[in-house]
RNA sequence: GGCGCAGUAGCCAAGUGGUAAGGCGUGGGUCUGCAACACCCUGAUUCACCGGUUCAAAUCCGGUCUGCGCCUCCA
């Protein structure tokens, strides 16, 4: 399996630390409000790959924690007169909802921030007491030029840096020692949540919450940390800082970053009026949808989002979906159980779609062209299965498709739903009418049931019929 | 200014040296009472442009143009 590194910027051969396992941490929201699709493309992207090692054998420790403190919180928390905890509490509750419905697994372990503050301050007194980090006034801050490494993720030098961030020197922050350090812990302000530390209350800075929960939950060195690629700078580049100078040891071997998420063609913000929540396109589509959607690209590449990408995604889904209903319904009218020696050599035909599938996945979770080799079984499906087949036949079509399609976090099984007395009952009346050409009826009957949310189907082996 | 990414059919998107996957859409056809589903056919002599390397380039090298991202909170 290879997987590009961001630090190498080279596609790597995957070796876990651990044979057999893999540790993963992916930087979680900070929850102030609702998810937005941004937001949502690593999730879907990650657990992904989660699955993916899994479907190999792997045993995944997924790591995804929640920033729940943060400014944009508190900001939040006194708009709305409640305390922050009030606010983070609610909107890790929406965030888990979206995450259900898209179908994104619960990691193995969700820290959230403020549970952990004890191991943040352990981990800062040790940077203080090798050197690598300094208090002034409560404050406490890293010294960034200390760490020989600073800027090999990100592919920086700190001179460009420096240049760079000129500007901020006269934002109030010279008491820094140097402008490229950053805060470790900062102080209480009046109205915020705080906690007890060696320098006074206060709160901890943003990229020390990742180090310490890594550490914690997944030990000193990880396989795979992974965020969107917004992070590498200077997220993960100062937890790089934070974690090798406190451990004396390599952070984590693999480093993945998904690509930016756009609207028509342009960043996505609440000030150019496209931002959209999960929640705002879960009103229109199932987030199956979104997810299938987020997969049809590779993971590094930018993605663009549109209704009419959305529209498409649905009907490429449809296709797939259908096609297992599709096998559902035969194998509930087949009369022959076992495969023949025919069937049986048809079967192992659809080896090919796993290992083009595997292929895929193997070269740096090539998504897109994983689904390619879904499509072409469900093709091979549509061509083959047919009233004649056997139980057996079809039910080994079914398990391959939901087996791959279960890699990429697609449900095709159905849910279970039981048919209505009475729908039961038109489903018969209009194949009574239709027996005696009394058409009129039997369309009235079928559009009935269409205002109803049932779509009806008519095959060669009877009707089907499945939910809008 | 520094660092980096991308440009493949109407749209999306794989393909990184051996002669252009897949999906959506379009048009035509088969099946069907009709519809829906499905299936068949329909698409790039060509991969932004210009040079170069090579027996061979969408793929490698150089240049040009265009779009985008990061360098500040951000997935």
């Amino acid at each position: 399996m290879k997987l590009y590194n961001t630090m190498s910027k080279k596609k790597e051969e995957f070796e876990p630390l651990e044979k057999g396992k893999v540790k993963m941490y992916v930087c979680g929201p900070t929850v102030y409000n609702l998810i937005h699709i941004g937001n949502a493309r690593p999730m879907i992207v990650f657990d992904t790959v989660r699955r993916y090692f899994e479907y190999k054998g792997y045993e995944v420790n997924f790591v995804s924690n929640f920033t729940d403190v943060d400014d944009k919180i508190i900001k939040k928390a006194n708009e709305e007169g409640v305390s922050a905890d009030e606010i983070s509490r609610r909107f890790i509750a929406e965030c888990k909802k979206d995450m259900e419905a898209m179908n994104v697994r619960a990691a193995t372990v969700h820290p959230l921030a403020t549970e952990e503050i004890g191991g943040m301050v352990e981990m800062i007194c040790t940077l203080i007491e090798k050197g690598y980090a300094y208090e002034k006034n409560g404050t406490v801050y890293y010294r960034t030029r200390k760490f020989q490494d600073y800027g090999k993720l990100s592919h920086k030098n700190l001179d460009d840096l420096r240049s760079g961030n000129r500007s901020l020197l006269v934002t109030g922050e010279e008491e820094k020692e140097d402008p490229l350090d950053f805060v470790l812990w900062k102080p209480k302000k009046e109205g915020e949540p705080a906690w007890e530390s060696p320098w006074g209350e206060g709160r901890p800075g943003w990229h020390i919450e990742c180090s310490e929960m890594s550490k914690k939950y997944l030990g000193e060195q990880i396989d795979i940390h992974a965020g969107g690629e917004d992070l590498i700078f200077p997220h993960h580049e100062n937890e790089i800082a934070q974690s090798e100078a406190a451990n004396g040891k390599e952070f984590a071997k693999y480093w993945l970053h998904n690509g930016f998420l756009n609207i028509d063609n342009r960043k996505m913000s609440k000030s150019l009026g496209n931002f959209f929540t999960v929640r705002d396109i879960s009103e229109k589509y199932d987030l199956q949808v979104l997810r299938f959607f987020m997969l049809s690209a590779h993971y590094r590449s930018p993605l663009n989002f549109s209704g009419e990408l959305m529209e498409a995604a649905k009907n490429g889904l449809d296709r797939i979906l259908t096609a297992a209903g599709n096998l559902r319904f035969l194998m509930g009218n087949a009369s022959v159980r076992d495969m023949d020696a025919g069937e049986e050599e048809m079967l192992a035909k659809t080896q090919e779609y796993v290992d083009s599938f595997e292929k895929a996945m193997e070269d740096d979770f090539n998504t897109a062209d994983a689904a390619a080799a879904v499509f072409e079984l469900v093709k091979y499906a549509n061509t083959t299965a047919d009233g004649g087949r056997s139980k057996a036949y079809l039910q080994g079509l079914l398990d391959l498709l939901v087996k791959l399609t279960g890699v990429l976090g697609i449900i095709v099984e159905e849910k279970e739903e039981l048919l209505d007395a009475d729908i039961e009952a038109l489903i018969a009346e209009r194949q009574a009418a239709r027996k005696e050409k009394n058409f009129a009826r039997a369309d009235e009957i079928r559009n009935e049931l269409l205002e109803k949310g049932i779509i009806l189907k008519d095959t060669r082996e009877g009707v089907q019929w499945k939910r809008a």
